[in-house]
DNA sequence: AAAAAAAAATGAACTAGTTTAAGACTTTTA
DNA sequence: TAAAAGTCTTAAACTAGTTCATTTTTTTTT
């Protein structure tokens, strides 16, 4: 049986850093899992252990935490052809403080924390793989994580609607405010403002 | 030849995660070279294309851009046993926006380019080691670029000075606003404020 | 050990972003 | 297809954090 589908674009991610012989592709497919979840149903929730991490095949998802306050803070929009989980609970299988939602009738395979380190035995280019990815990943949040704490609220609502174009029309603009840290009143100042010019 | 000193400390950091041979430990070491730096003096600068991936042995260096109006933003501050360098410009070959400077007098070893990728071929384990390394950077990256978004800047120092109590003694209160993201009068205010308790 | 330079503290005036509240618009549910 | 629920906009009063200016304290240089 030839893949299709979700497996063509898993594997064509894949193929980003390393090559798999067919044999070696069809070994790892069959360690993942085909998931769907429907607009505003939850992959995970606070509490729960992360029991997979995914590739989403289609669809969006919102990856989040509550603070004390019980608002919602956005740490990434997941869509088509990205990787999303709980790394931190899925690695250490303690509960996750997130919670992941579909904002659209989502497509995802999971890998399970035991076919995650099976995989690593029986095809050991595999670290290869997940050292790259987590490299690329490591260079956007190291980004990141210095534009949250030096550009104003503007300018980082000017830099995701460049860098996610594709993005920023699929999510209400509730979400964005709770990704780029604002309320979403000040949100909707500076989208006016910005279109003004 | 024993390793011995920054030796000994370095293969400690990767027996973390892999189990090396006599001999791939002096293959390893092999690779890597012996680099110090003086207070004050720079290990790279804006412009500058990555030469190295740098593992400190003694001292304590920051890592930090320059905004448009010339503000220092510090992105991380590298102590004994941590690694540092700028990844993107390391792995692309592009110059970086970043400055590596020495806050005291520092010893390093630092792995080039060419020897980094050949440590894959040489010794694959290579591959396992920098995935776990990467993907608990990642993991502490995406709770920092999260933190940076949704905590007030008192919160952020608390967690700091939680997270790094061996750090906030070893910087100055400068530096430390330039990390937390505010400025240097608002931390003296915070500072007396929290002490006060 | 003195002079110079940098870091830290303090305060007053300012600005980016929050809070609260209310009305208009859109999407979901029954 | 009407009602309910959620989203978006606007505005006034507020607060966290900035800016600018001055003095004190600490560190570095000679």
């Amino acid at each position: 049986m030839k893949p299709e589908g979700p497996q063509l674009l898993i594997l064509k991610n894949v193929a980003r850093f390393i090559n798999l012989t067919p044999l070696e592709e069809q070994k790892y497919l069959s360690l993942l899992r085909e998931i769907k979840v429907k607009k505003r149903a939850f992959l995970m929730q606070a509490g729960d252990v992360a029991k997979y991490e995914y590739f989403i095949t289609k669809g969006c998802l919102k990856v989040y935490t509550l603070d004390d306050t019980g608002a919602p803070h956005i740490s990434m929009f997941a869509v088509e052809d990205y990787w999303t989980g709980d790394m931190a609970s899925f690695i250490t299988n303690k509960p996750t403080r997130y919670f992941i939602k579909a904002t659209e009738d989502s497509e995802l395979l999971g890998i399970s924390r035991a076919n995650y380190q099976l995989l690593f035995q029986e095809i050991p280019k595999f670290e290869r793989f997940y050292r790259i990815l987590y490299q690329r990943s490591l260079i956007s949040y190291i980004k990141r994580s210095n534009h949250g704490i030096s550009l104003s609220a503007e300018e980082r609502y000017i830099t995701f609607k460049k860098k996610y174009p594709n993005i920023v029309h699929r999510v209400t603009q509730k979400d964005l405010a709770a990704y780029i840290g604002i309320t979403p009143e000040f949100m909707s100042k500076i989208i006016t403002k910005v279109n003004r010019r």
